[in-house]
RNA sequence: GCGGACGUGGCGGAAUGGUAGACGCAACGGACUUAAAAUCCGUUGGGAGUAAUCCCGUCUGGGUUCGAGUCCCAGCGUCCGCACCA
């Protein structure tokens, strides 16, 4: 083929793009072997859930994965770049009850319509290691974990709180109950309680905030929310006695905990939660109160209720001793702002020092006496009234405290409240039992004088070997995993309920525990529960009847070790082959969406934990890099009416700066809304086969990489897309030309300016797109293609209008390195870019080209010359100038003789290879 | 309320404390064409000037520096996360 004809010939994605992705296919180029001696590399996008569609988020997510990994290849890496489905989960079962699909049968035909889209995108995975965690050759070695879980003491069975969907007769997440109703059935959601599986993750607290700092890879945003969610703070237990005359079952004493404990002589009253077992202890001989607990569960459901509900408490009539001062006695409120969840489910209020606090004794009429004074503040005026003061200062009104700092003040506290005892708790008598942590009464050190002492207050009942009153203690606000799902389509929890045996595994070689087929959506609640052969079990142990658990797993649970089984997907027997798993992992980039910056991230931290702990794997962390890429965000159009339009009934037209939009079929005219997330609600969607159908899929690919930083949301436009593809064309066409080139094979001894500009632009642009793919800039590295690519069209001129070997040789090595820089990106065209140059290889096996950095040192440099701060003029020196030539060179320029009028500079600054600056 | 990020042409965005606006999109002018599309060439932050040039300009106001889009302080605005966590 001519240059002149392939000029009017235009590039034919959709043939060539089918054509290259059989030749990967046939040659198996993308397979991996596990024994590749080869430094390895890990590149992972998160997995999708087979919905049935990709949509254009999956496009920018899979796109950015698959640069990296060809990348990488040519880099000479061993790259692992697997794929699979998180396919267990609740739309399958919504497809079950409204179009009477089988989950099963509708999960694998969405699996298998997506994997053609995603084929279709020219993605360099490794199909053979592709897993769906719906699969019982998947969920087999999941159940297996959960034993081997169970058995290291990481699983335990906890009476939880759950949110009861009565008409569905199913539990619902948080995010499923919209206004304190299910969103499915719209009825009025309940609390109740319900065994749950629970996977101990608040064992690993500490390790999994403290690690978070080994992480350096990872964006500091993310890191920061999982520090927040994990939420550790540093106290003090005490335990306050109470006054038995006005307790309802003679309880003797109430555990707090607090951040503040310097605070204690600012105390004002005392605060439980509504469902404290004082409260509801105390509710059970009084009805009002016990009225007043029923409200506060009332408004507790929904979260627009919990933003905006008032600070309300019930005094329960219960008096309280001041840990420092008998005589003092504080009123022990039940209010709704104090979460049993956290800490002891009781507290201290300061009401100077703490918001929420001051708004309580503002309505209650309490007062508040300030302990903490800032610093400037006369001590004798100091007063709150509205806002709390929680900033630094000395302590005041505070007997033995004051003058301290807080964090003296906390010290004291803490050290005489740990060396003074009250007598160990007396069972039944607790007022929270069982929400004590850690104080065994006994083997402690000989006990010690008691904190009142020297104050002229008289101490409550003292007795020998007792607890101390109050005790250090770091607490979380990261709660354990509950796991448990009254759902059909999930992985069984493999254990079995006998009357007898309790709690029994299922046994090893029972494994898997199969999801039954036969099962029906037609009745609300969990198939499962009414599947007698498949819940009807005998009882390993004694052989009696036994029923099997009928929950399944959170799917949360499925994707926070599929990494490590894409590693050895083929071992049957196990989850992982630990010495495969230990050389491929971790992760190395791991690329997903921000939504997922917590749970399914410190899910996987937690399980690697887990799995190490159980043999399964020996590595700290699963993602050494995480990536959170932006979302694909959108125009939206609505008539008049009101309807949202698709982008694809829309049309645009450009009146000067203004643009109107119109319905294509009728004209009507369109209003054009804010740009947001492509949703389906709002029709603001791009269907991915319909972009890959019309430009290729290279287009698509190069489009998503353009212009946006890859962690910011990337706006779609029709005009991105033809421009992207445009460039497809032009490439195709340049690289043409390219190719028709006359070149000497041998490299010449001499290049002529020209040739040596081509040559310079193309090694500039290698060592830029190098060096940004490693950083994963991709829209900077879309420039430096763009730059190189410019550069060339240039060559192509010069070489037509002067023919020369080393201009045509220049010409020809600048083509080869450009095909390569861009083949991560569209690797397609750049087969056939590739091949256009006359190579018989693929490009996708090529390495990344060398770099010859000597073309990037320039001969002369030309210098920015300032003037007082301001660039007036340039100046051309030798690379090697020292500082005493430069200056002499810009002090003789024209423009600064002019500026300095005569006179001598103040200054002269010289920034070697940089800048100079004349201070006048 | 707490925590965090960000603020640059008509638009998306570049810019280790060192020439602000790379690269792209859009727009405008021109070439080719019977015409259009495609393609190619050129212009494009604002203002003044015939011109060389000059002045202004990175949300606002201060500061540090020879030099600030970048660092510090205060304010305004937008976005995100958590949300009564004691």
């Amino acid at each position: 083929m001519t240059a002149e004809s392939q000029k009017n010939e235009r590039y034919n994605a959709r043939e060539a793009e089918a054509r290259w992705q059989k030749a990967w296919d046939s040659q198996a180029i993308f397979a991996t072997k596990n024994d590749d001696p080869r430094p390895k590399y890990y590149v992972l996008e998160m997995f999708p859930y087979p919905s049935g569609r990709i949509h254009m988020g999956h496009v920018r997510n899979y796109t950015m994965g698959d640069v990296v990994a060809r990348f990488k290849r040519a880099m000479g890496h061993s790259v692992l770049h697997p794929m699979g489905w998180d396919a267990f989960g609740m739309p399958a079962e919504n497809a079950a009850i409204d179009r009477k699909v089988h989950p099963k049968e509708w999960t694998y035909a969405n699996i298998a319509a997506m994997k053609k889209q995603l084929q279709s995108m020219g993605l360099s995975l490794d199909w053979a290691r592709e897993v769906a965690t719906c699969d019982p050759s998947y969920y087999k070695h999941q159940q297996r974990m959960f034993l081997d879980f169970l058995k290291a003491g990481l699983v335990k069975r906890e009476y939880r709180k759950v949110n009861w969907d009565p008409v569905d007769q199913t539990v619902l997440a948080n995010e499923q109950v919209i206004d304190g109703r299910g969103w499915r059935s719209g009825a009025v959601v309940e609390q109740r309680d319900l065994y749950q599986w629970v996977f101990k993750i608040s064992d690993y607290s500490e390790e999994l905030l403290s690690a978070l700092d080994t992480l350096d890879r990872w964006p500091e945003k993310v890191r920061l929310m999982q520090k927040n969610w994990i939420g550790r703070s540093e106290g003090l237990l005490v335990r306050f006695m109470l006054d038995t005359a006005t307790t309802p079952n003679e309880e003797t004493e109430l555990e707090i905990f607090t951040t503040r404990p310097d605070t204690l002589f600012g105390a004002k009253f005392m605060a439980i939660a509504p469902d404290h077992p004082l409260a509801q202890a105390a509710a059970a001989k009084d009805a009002k109160l016990a009225a007043f607990i029923e409200e506060c569960k009332r408004i507790g459901t929904s979260q627009e209720a919990i933003d905006t509900a008032e600070k309300m408490g019930f005094d329960t009539g219960i008096r309280a001793l001041h840990p420092f001062d008998a005589n003092w006695k504080l009123p022990v409120y039940v209010a709704n702002f104090i979460l049993m969840d956290y800490g002891t489910g009781a507290i201290f209020g300061c009401p100077a020092h703490d918001q929420r606090d001051l708004d309580f004794v503002n309505k209650y009429g309490l007062g508040n006496t300030p302990v903490v004074c800032p610093e400037g503040q006369d001590p004798a005026t100091f007063v709150v009234t509205d806002v709390a003061y929680d900033g630094d200062g000395r302590m005041i009104n505070s007997r033995f405290l004051d003058g301290m700092s807080i964090a003296q003040a906390k010290e004291e506290v803490a050290k005489r409240l740990e060396n003074s005892f009250l007598p160990p708790l007396g069972k039944g008598r607790s007022a929270a039992e069982g929400r004590r942590v850690g104080i065994s009464g006994d083997d402690r050190s000989p006990p010690q004088p008691s904190p009142f002492q020297g104050e002229g207050a008289q101490a409550p009942a003292q007795a020998s070997n007792n607890a101390p009153v109050a005790q250090r203690q770091v607490n979380y606000r990261l709660r354990d995993w509950g796991i448990s799902r009254q759902r059909y389509w999930g992985c069984p929890i493999p254990v079995i309920h006998c009357e007898k045996c309790g709690v029994v595994p299922a046994p090893l070689a029972d494994l898997p525990v199969k999801l039954p087929d036969d099962v029906t959506f037609d009745k609300p609640g969990n198939p499962l529960d009414r599947h007698p052969t498949w819940k009807n079990v005998k009882c390993p142990r004694c052989s009696g009847a036994a029923r099997r658990e009928t929950d399944t797993m959170d799917t949360f649970v499925d994707s926070s070790w599929y990494f490590a089984r894409f590693t050895d997907p083929w071992n049957e027997a196990s989850p992982t082959t630990p010495a495969v798993a230990n050389r491929w992992l971790p992760v190395d980039q791991y690329i997903g969406g921000i939504e997922h910056a917590i749970l399914h991230l410190l899910y996987s931290r937690f399980f690697t934990r887990a799995m190490k702990k159980t043999g399964h794997l020996n590595i700290d962390e699963p993602f050494a890099g995480l990536f959170t890429q932006g979302m694909v965000v959108h125009e939206t159009y609505r008539t008049q009416k009101g309807e949202w339009v698709e982008p694809a009934n829309v049309k645009i037209e450009t009146v000067g700066e203004a643009r109107r939009a119109t319905l294509a079929a009728t004209g009507e005219p369109v209003e054009i809304g804010s740009i947001e997330k492509m949703s389906k609600s709002k029709k603001n969607t791009v269907d991915p086969d319909d972009i890959i159908a019309a430009y290729g899929a290279d287009t698509a690919r190069w489009f998503m990489l353009s212009d946006s930083p890859p962690d910011r949301d990337v706006i779609w436009t029709e005009e991105g897309v033809q421009g992207a593809w445009r460039f497809v064309q032009r490439l195709w066409r340049l690289i043409g030309e390219i190719g028709t080139v006359e070149a000497p094979t041998e490299r010449p001894a001499q290049f002529s300016e020209a040739a040596l500009a081509i040559r310079k632009a193309a090694h500039k642009a290698l060592a830029n797109v190098s060096d940004d793919i490693g950083k994963l800039r991709f829209n900077r590295c879309v420039a430096h293609i763009y730059e190189c690519a410019n550069a060339l069209s240039d060559g192509i001129g010069a070489v037509e209008s002067a023919p020369s070997p080393d201009l045509a040789w220049a010409l020809r090595e600048s083509g080869d390195i450009l095909v390569r820089l861009f083949h991560p990106m569209m690797p397609h065209l750049a087969e056939e870019c590739w091949a256009a140059l006359g190579h018989k290889t693929l490009v996708a096996t090529e390495a990344w080209p060398a770099l010859e950095a000597a073309l990037l040192v320039e001969d002369t440099i030309t210098l920015p010359v300032q003037i007082n701060g301001r660039k007036r003029a340039d100046v051309t020196v030798p690379r090697d100038a020292g500082k005493a030539d430069i200056e002499a060179a810009v002090l003789a320029l024209d423009t600064v003789q002019k500026a300095l009028d005569g006179k001598s500079p103040k200054k002269v600054i010289v920034v070697p290879q940089r800048i100079v600056n004349v201070v006048a």
